[in-house]
DNA sequence: CGCCGTTTTTGAACATGTTCAAGAAAGGAA
DNA sequence: TTCCTTTCTTGAACATGTTCAAAAACGGCG
């Protein structure tokens, strides 16, 4: 059962090529100026066959999503790994996404067309992209997980979803931000996650649980996440 | 100098036509089905000329979003003269916009869709949208205005601004709602509307005072519209 | 009226995302 | 090997947003 690029199924390896046709081209052209045909030609398949492959244009972004934020990952080892404080941890991954993305910022903008989107499979609260979503909420939990702080257990539970979704508003902000080296969304990031986690500590007191309870309560009622 | 139609400029009068034709047809097939060719024969011009009074297909939506607003400001008349309740009239004018625009939650997902484009020009944060949007930042100043609350100046200046973000997060959450006759997003707008109201209350406060300033200064400065 | 510059209009052409019927290749079963 | 089914590939065609050069209509001016 060897895994040999060779003997990986045919049809495995060109959708490999196309997929990295496409990054090669998204990276240097953007997406709007990459054609399916440019694709298709520096793949060395035939235009139809890219579509035999991938449904539409949009799918091929997910290729590029996928690998930007294994970059981001990657990026946040080094404050998940040196630090145990939470508001270190929380705007050390937030900063590592600005460094890795900045260069690609028009794609994020591109990720949220598609999440405004209630039926787009890219939308990143849409069932189809669960899997994605739910990566990218993992990260959260690493970065409570390694932190020296005690949440209750039902905040617990919730907290990495809410931090993903606060970290979706600060690139909501990126996104809009015009300013050299992204220094405004740096500087939200910084005053917000300090906020964030004097928040988080408030509700983890004890003498607030029928109030945090309340609040949960509310915040699972209407997520918008499946 | 009267305005009959028929003195109207020629130029205005195929504008008008072009316009109307689009809105008739968005409205019964929707923005996507409806294509520059069937806007162009319905309001009898050529091709070509559809697109000399509007350079893109996108810029015909602000003419349908102009006329959802209108209507919208027409629905929420009957609350905002009845009742000088805050809250009432807050959650009147949030539940009016539903009902005005249920039978066109697509097109609100399209607005959302530009307004992730920094760019595009129908972004609501955009420069080029400012009017379009102060007109609807207005109508939060009139709920404001006729309710009976105190609110000090500091805050009063940036409030309807913070409700109309407020009211666009209601409709970021109608979009992907999927529930009859959108329930939920009704449910929500009751339930948050009446926090938003305490919260103003809560901040209004004179102990409060250093804090709120903290925190308007923080809005101010991370300001994303123009 | 006849001329000229401007505004409006046209129709054809183009670019590109997407579809599709038909053929080629691959992979087994007999 | 031969035949059949499934997978893969192709090239042409289509739909539609957009552009553009040329023609037509318009509006004043002499």
């Amino acid at each position: 059962m060897q895994q040999d690029a060779a003997k990986t199924g045919k049809g495995e390896r060109t959708k490999a090529r196309i997929v990295d046709a496409a990054l090669v081209l998204f990276r240097e052209h953007g997406y709007d100026a990459t054609t399916m045909r440019m694709v298709a030609e520096r793949a060395g398949v035939s235009l139809g066959n890219a579509y035999y492959y991938f449904k539409s244009k949009e799918v091929l972004l997910q290729a590029f999503y996928k690998e930007m934020h294994d970059a981001h990952v990657a990026a946040s080892q080094e404050v998940l790994s040196s630090s145990n404080k939470l508001h270190d941890r929380l705007l050390g991954v937030l900063q590592a996404r600005i460094d890795v993305t900045e260069p690609y910022r028009r794609f994020a903008a591109l990720l949220f067309r598609q999440a405004a989107d209630p039926d787009s499979p890219l939308n990143p609260f849409h069932e189809a992209s669960r899997a994605t979503r739910e990566e990218a909420i993992q990260l959260f939990e690493v970065v409570i997980e390694g932190a020296n702080v005690k949440v209750p257990k039902d905040l617990a539970k919730e907290l990495p979803e809410l931090l993903w979704t606060y970290s979706m508003g600060i690139v909501l902000f990126w996104i809009h931000d015009r300013s050299e080296d992204s220094a405004r969304t740096r500087k939200l990031a910084a005053h917000t996650s300090d906020i964030v986690v004097k928040l988080i500590r408030l509700a983890s007191n004890p003498l607030l649980r029928p109030l945090r309870k309340r609040v949960l309560e509310l915040l699972r009622d209407f997520r918008v996440t499946g």
